[in-house]
DNA sequence: ATCATAATTTTACGCGCGTAAATATTTTGT
DNA sequence: ACAAAATATTTACGCGCGTAAAATTATGAT
């Protein structure tokens, strides 16, 4: 690549002796032009630096080759890691990944939404921020652009969902800690903000009832992205108060229950399942930290894996066919016993 | 707004009875423009449903109203934080900002560089990988665009730079550790991926040597950006292998800290400043999680909100002026003792 | 009311590329 | 070697907006 630099495709075509529209072509598809018009383009792309502007690109295309991410709250580390597997696969795909996060917030949320109109994307992909959602927003975006939904369901909005089989999931746990222990009693927010989390709940009274047992439901306040502060100030108000009916807690998700191990610490109540151990705390998601809380984290691993992998090729495949989805179509993927020492 | 949707900046100026050109120099900038014509662009906006053509708008822009963000590992909640902030403060400077992350990847991080300079951003705030960054490639970006680095140094690239005082931090740290208690041996990375660390490093040997004290390197092996699993594989090993010397550690980062406190935890060390306590850890950056260990991780807490401010007002500033810093700018703040329960 | 100044309008051109249609060239199959 | 098919070139126009220059209009202080 020497330094000599070209400003646009029309001196690209003179120094490559290939004609301006079919530049054009070429860097639309490569694919596209005779494999001897290929090699002569991709000569001269060695020898001169160049590469198209993508704003002129972009504006006389209907559709861009761009794909938004959106994601609730990216300072969540699996929120993190989705979206760079997301991300990746995006990239393979050739297109260009525009990541944002709504921080928690409806208004960050519905900004990211007019962002990503504004920039007329090929598609998006939306793991919506839930309770806090403004559903006919999201409506409407969806009617402009198609979407693909993630980890969280909004009514049946976008073209398809990939998520958690929460029933499965926290039905699994509850066998598990219950054929090893006391029966769990859930500890979650009264009212969260994720959908995932009142599916977990019902899950959790239904797989108690199957076992001809009593849910117990400890509810805490809270209605912020902290949950491992809510989770620590909640554990710490239900220990003191002697709200644990059994020596076995199942947490909606990791991050609460990590501030829930954080106030069992701070109670001196050593948590695990051996001889010595006060109290079983069990998580749900299979976050980054679980493995490094003290104790190790017992949780249910999702597939995020196949949640991104499935979650792009719809995208990728609705842009193709450039049709939209007759009906919402919704894949929710098995999650895994995690087993360490905290349960 | 009513549904009566407008397609260009053409028909705005019809329905609005402002011309075109006065339209779009009052969309660069509203108040460049009388007020009494704002009003009656904003009172058209209201009826008309109406947003330029970014594509359009930056095709003849030489600068885009674009700010590249670059971290260098978005999963770790610390960046994910401070990229949060500078989000924000890019959003209020009047741009808009565009986050990229590199994974931990030499790879990434100059596609993400040459990722932003085909969208001919106004400015970019760089937090560069360290070790692993390609600094010719940097140092190219930066000639072209105005970029001021953070949280990491790269030989005195870019406008400006804004980070934390390691040496300060380190022996302010030291001092403490020394004065309630044993001095500390240092736990970090052989070869670490970071340049704050070779300062920490450094730090730490010199605030020892200061106090007559000699320094203590557990080096690990590792050079992933996986610093939970690499400190608790590497405090097993530390701790098996009986290479500490007293019954303080003080790790490079929180995150090391946070795997060393689960290799503690394994290894049945209690670990505090109290009685039955083994072992006193402390960490190094105030990690979102830190407070939430078992027990909470003393460290030192980094000023990010000033970094965040400091390095966007430089960006703005330097946008603004279109000129070019003389020579660069180094501000490096002062970290704060966070003492919590372990040590 | 008068005039200097600031703001706006008019007019006109350019940015870099997408894309359509007609034509020319190359490749492919037989 | 030849016709058919595939691909490339030429020509031409348009996208939506930035922006410059000159002419016009509004503002506001005297």
């Amino acid at each position: 690549m020497s330094e000599s630099k070209i400003r646009n495709m029309e001196e690209l075509a003179s120094v490559s002796g290939i004609s301006r529209p079919t530049l054009s072509k070429y860097f639309n598809d490569p694919e596209s032009v005779r494999a001897s018009t290929r090699k002569k383009v991709e000569a001269a792309l060695e020898t001169y630096d160049y590469q198209p502007n993508i704003y002129a690109m972009n504006q006389n295309r209907r559709l861009t080759k761009n794909i938004g991410i959106v994601v609730p709250y990216l300072a969540d580390p699996f929120f993190a890691e989705i979206a760079r597997v997301i991300e990746n696969l995006v990239i393979q795909g050739g297109f260009r990944p525009i990541l944002l996060s709504s921080h928690g917030g409806t208004g960050q949320e519905i900004e990211n939404l007019d962002s990503l109109r504004s920039i007329r994307p090929a598609g998006v992909l939306l793991a919506p921020l839930g309770r806090n959602s403004d559903v006919a927003a999201i409506e409407r975006f969806c009617a402009d652009v198609p979407t693909v939904l993630f980890d969280n369901s909004i009514g049946d909005l976008g073209e398809a969902f990939f998520g958690l089989d929460n029933p499965q999931s926290i039905k699994m746990m509850v066998n598990y800690l219950f054929e090893t222990g006391e029966p769990p009693t859930f500890f979650e927010m009264r009212t969260p903000t994720n959908p995932n989390a009142y599916k977990r709940r019902n899950a959790y009274i239904e797989s108690m009832e199957a076992l001809d047992l009593e849910p117990k439901l400890i509810q805490i306040e809270g209605d912020t992205w902290d949950f491992e502060e809510i989770g620590y100030q909640g554990g710490l108000e239900a220990i003191r108060t002697r709200q644990l009916t059994t020596d076995t807690v199942l947490c909606s998700n990791d991050r609460l229950a990590i501030g829930f191990l954080a106030a069992a610490y701070e109670c001196g109540l050593r948590v695990g399942s051996g001889t010595g151990c006060a109290l079983r705390v069990a998580g749900h998601d299979d976050h980054p930290y679980a493995r490094f809380t003290c104790p190790p984290l017992t949780t249910v691993a999702q597939d995020y894996s196949a949640i991104a992998t499935r979650s792009v090729e719809a995208i990728l495949k609705l842009i193709e066919s450039g049709e939209r989805a007759e009906q919402r179509d919704t894949t929710l993927f098995e999650g895994t016993l995690i087993k360490r020492a905290s349960a």
